[in-house]
DNA sequence: TTATCATATAACCACAATTAGATACGTATA
DNA sequence: TATACGTATCTAATTGTGGTTATATGATAA
């Protein structure tokens, strides 16, 4: 019972909801979760400890990142429950937000070939300046802009 | 997605999640579920209503008595995933026992014809009296001992 | 080595949650 | 009525948790 209730309580705070939902299906890094959740780097990796101490992630080492991501068999440590948890929630505005500012990101990344914290809180910097805080008619292109510059 | 963590909250205690596999099936009164829990009245009162307000619970008043029970659809509330954790859940050796310990408040109760706290906090502490804990050796009948006096 | 950068941990604060105890409320019954 | 009793709510004390800032660790590159 102990198990499940740390499982539980894992889950029951959304920025947590909210990685799990990121990770679902990709492999992210601390400095993309950060760049997405908006949240400070610490907090991204507590958080991430907490999920996979609860069983919830897996996680890999390569060069200098950390990346994470959903286990891929959740049932095999009793926390098949989840699954449905996260399928209802990825429904949520809040979810979608996120996936379209995980994409912008991404493409961020592809573009620039940066994945450091520095450029992508730069990165969000812009984005939130601009007017109708996450209009879908402004391309990625416009936000890098100084794109290759320091 | 905050109804969904107000429902995820509420299943990460060890009380409530108690309660609920207490009342999966059957209706209890506040007085039963304090005797089984072996905690106050406020507090069961209190987690009552938090898994109530997050919409795992009917209550119903009769004469003196309130009643709860399950929601008999929580997939209707979007609380369907519950199902699956109080399953899993329902096989642990902390349900097993609460389910024994109801089970013999229940005889006792049918046995004295009493349903209120004082009767049931005396059964508990003599139950809590005797040797080898919770051995299912011992015959309810034996407990209640004392019946119908005072 | 030293410097740098991504991530993890530690120290700390503010606030929310848990709990028992006292009290209030609602329903019966004398 | 008035009293009793089951349940709910309020109060206050303790503890837990989410969050930031500062610092440590671990890997890479010069």
């Amino acid at each position: 019972m102990n198990e499940y209730l740390k499982a539980l309580r894992a889950l029951s705070d959304e920025t947590r909801l909210r990685i799990l939902l990121l990770v679902s299906g990709r492999e992210l890094c601390v400095c993309q979760l950060m760049a997405v959740l908006g949240t400070s780097q610490p907090l991204v990796s507590r958080n991430l400890n907490l999920l996979k101490s609860a069983g919830f992630l897996l996680s890999r080492r390569e060069k200098k990142l950390m990346f994470y991501k959903l286990h891929p068999d959740l049932a095999a440590g009793g926390l098949g429950f989840a699954k449905g948890v996260l399928k209802d929630l990825s429904e949520t505005e809040r979810a979608a937000e996120d996936r379209n500012c995980l994409e912008e990101c991404q493409e961020f990344q592809k573009t620039t070939g940066r994945c450091d914290m520095k450029s992508f809180r730069e990165f969000i910097r812009r984005k939130k300046k601009l007017p109708g805080g996450h209009s879908s008619n402004m391309k990625t292109a416009d936000i890098i802009e100084g794109n290759g510059r320091k």
